[in-house]
RNA sequence: GGAGUAGUACUCAAGAGGCUGAAGAGGCGCCCCUGCUAAGGGUGUAGGUCGGGUUAACUGGCGCGAGGGUUCAAAUCCCUCCUGCUCCGCCA
């Protein structure tokens, strides 16, 4: 009992899962059932690239308890037709005022009633079993996803902007906040405890420069602004995220169904939950802005000093909702808009992508967009994009409708601008010999066209 | 937060225990009329979801905001919750 084996790990986490959320609603998959029906190789294989051979067993579970469900839905649906039949023969007789045969038939009814919650039982106890061994059978992934185990793994597809050295030391970003009174990182921590910042003066300007413009960039581009509610419930969390993401990023309000979101894709998606979206209205390009709150519950923790890893940041995001055959276009869109971005602001960026073992369970394709770090001469995260193919739209119910009858579609996201991460990214590489920031030409506008901050000591 | 009131398909809307997959209308298809548009007349048609079936015809279950309950039988009766509206309270 004192060591405990990999799988049990996988189970007691999920049943602290349902713990929470007892609700299991139809819909709840990543992928359609029909696939294991048809193709069980094929989503075992996915699970094969993604390293996750503890789910492959899953994949036959679900293919014999689907088979036992569909014939307990069938007997069901039969006994419960004989006795619907039945039931519409007492009302004829009712009308007629035959009462004495009424309740002949009454009584068989009644007789019936015991078989049938018996099977009606059987067949949620089935798909309950179901549901919760689909929930965590991954979405399928693009074919060429780099197959590889953890983010080690991740592949560097293309590099834009000259990473440059400079001949001069670039200081750690909270020193060179701190250089102009930017940063108050000890009195958040008295206020609210590590993971939090007091950001001041032109730092906090900057870093509302970098989002404004953002949100004007992609209003440039197309796409509608939007202002989300930061907070959402929980039936929204679950079908936005994997509730590995969930339990490791979001905070929960007390006494209340409510979480704060974690980025405002967790809105804007959820927005659609449950729709019928006309065709015409397609594609749904949106740019929203919100704060982001993360627990940050993983490996690495919130840092002591600086904003790279904390529980509160501000972000300006982009989603789309297309037909599924447009998706794969959008994906290589969107990514590009976030470099064409950070190259408008002088910063070297790469394009990174998310290996199979890497990518959450609701991706098909997802690749990080990172920006070069002069200071540690090596890139860091600052945004991250992926098509999520129908999988979130499967959960949460949003579709279109056409002559076959209903589709899921497809839901893209990416982030145009991540407030702390962006602002590390400006301040490291536009630091100058002399301790002072240069402003790029793009921003200028919203810092009041101020071109440079000089250090206050 | 308190009181009242409502929630029916893509939309509006009838319905008050069995005859209701749910009247009617918008919509959509076809036809007629008007120089075009708007409007009008005629006629036809669909409906969500999970199964079975040759991803055919057809057929069964569920389904009237969500979840439970009463009943042989629930859109209709009861309970809980959610959302909208009105009034009061509180507040940017």
């Amino acid at each position: 009992m004192l060591c405990t084996p990999i799988p049990l790990v996988f189970f007691s986490f999920k049943f602290s899962f349902y713990n929470h959320f007892m609700i299991v609603k139809k819909g709840d998959n990543m992928i359609d059932i029909k696939l294991i029906r048809e193709n069980k190789e094929l989503v075992k294989e996915n699970i094969r690239k993604k390293f996750q051979e503890q789910k492959l067993g899953l994949v036959d579970e679900i293919y014999d308890l689907d088979k036992e469900y569909r014939e307990t839905k069938q007997k069901m649906d039969e006994a419960r037709a004989e006795k619907n039949r039945f039931s519409d023969q007492i009302g004829a007789l009712m009308r007629e005022g035959k009462k004495e045969e009424a309740m002949t038939i009454k009584e068989k009814v009644t007789e019936m009633s015991s078989e049938i919650s018996t099977l009606t039982s059987r067949e949620e106890e089935l798909s309950q079993m179901i549901k919760e061994k689909m929930m965590v059978i991954p979405n399928i992934i693009a074919d060429d996803v780099p197959v590889g185990k953890d983010d080690s793994e991740n592949v560097e597809l293309k590099r834009f902007g000259e990473a440059i050295v400079p001949d001069y030391e670039i200081p750690y970003h909270a020193d060179i906040l701190e250089s102009f009174n930017g940063l108050d990182k000890e009195a958040s921590s008295r206020t609210s405890g590590n993971g939090f910042y007091y950001l001041m003066g032109d730092a906090a300007r900057l870093s509302s420069a970098m989002l404004a413009y953002a949100r004007d960039f992609m209003i440039e581009k197309g796409f509608t602004y939007c202002i989300p509610p930061f907070m959402i419930r929980s039936d929204v969390v679950t079908g936005v995220m994997s509730f590995a993401e969930m339990d490791a990023m979001m905070y929960k309000i007390e006494g209340e169904d409510l979480y704060l979101i974690g980025t405002s894709e967790h809105s804007m998606i959820g927005k659609f939950k449950d729709q019928i979206i006309k065709k015409e209205t397609l594609p749904i390009t949106m740019t929203s802005y919100s704060p982001c709150f993360r627990k940050e519950v993983g490996a690495h923790g919130i840092e002591e000093r600086g904003i790279y890893r904390v529980h509160q940041f501000e972000k300006q995001e982009m989603i789309v909702i297309c037909e599924p055959e447009d998706s794969e276009e959008w994906y290589e869109k969107m990514w590009q808009f976030t470099v064409e971005l950070f190259r408008s602001l002088d910063i070297p960026v790469r394009q990174l992508e998310c290996c199979s073992g890497d990518l959450a369970d609701l991706k098909y394709k997802s690749c990080d967009i990172e920006a070069w770090s002069p200071r540690q001469q090596k890139f860091f995260e600052v945004g991250s994009c992926s098509n999520l193919t129908d999988a979130q739209a499967r959960r949460l119910g949003i579709r279109a409708k056409s002559e076959k009858g209903n589709y899921y579609l497809h839901t893209l996201n990416n982030t145009v601008l991540a407030s702390t991460r962006a602002l590390i990214a400006l301040l490291e590489n536009n630091y100058q010999a002399d301790g002072s920031v240069k402003i790029p030409k793009v921003l200028q506008p919203y810092m009041g066209g101020k071109e440079v901050i000089i250090p206050k000591k």
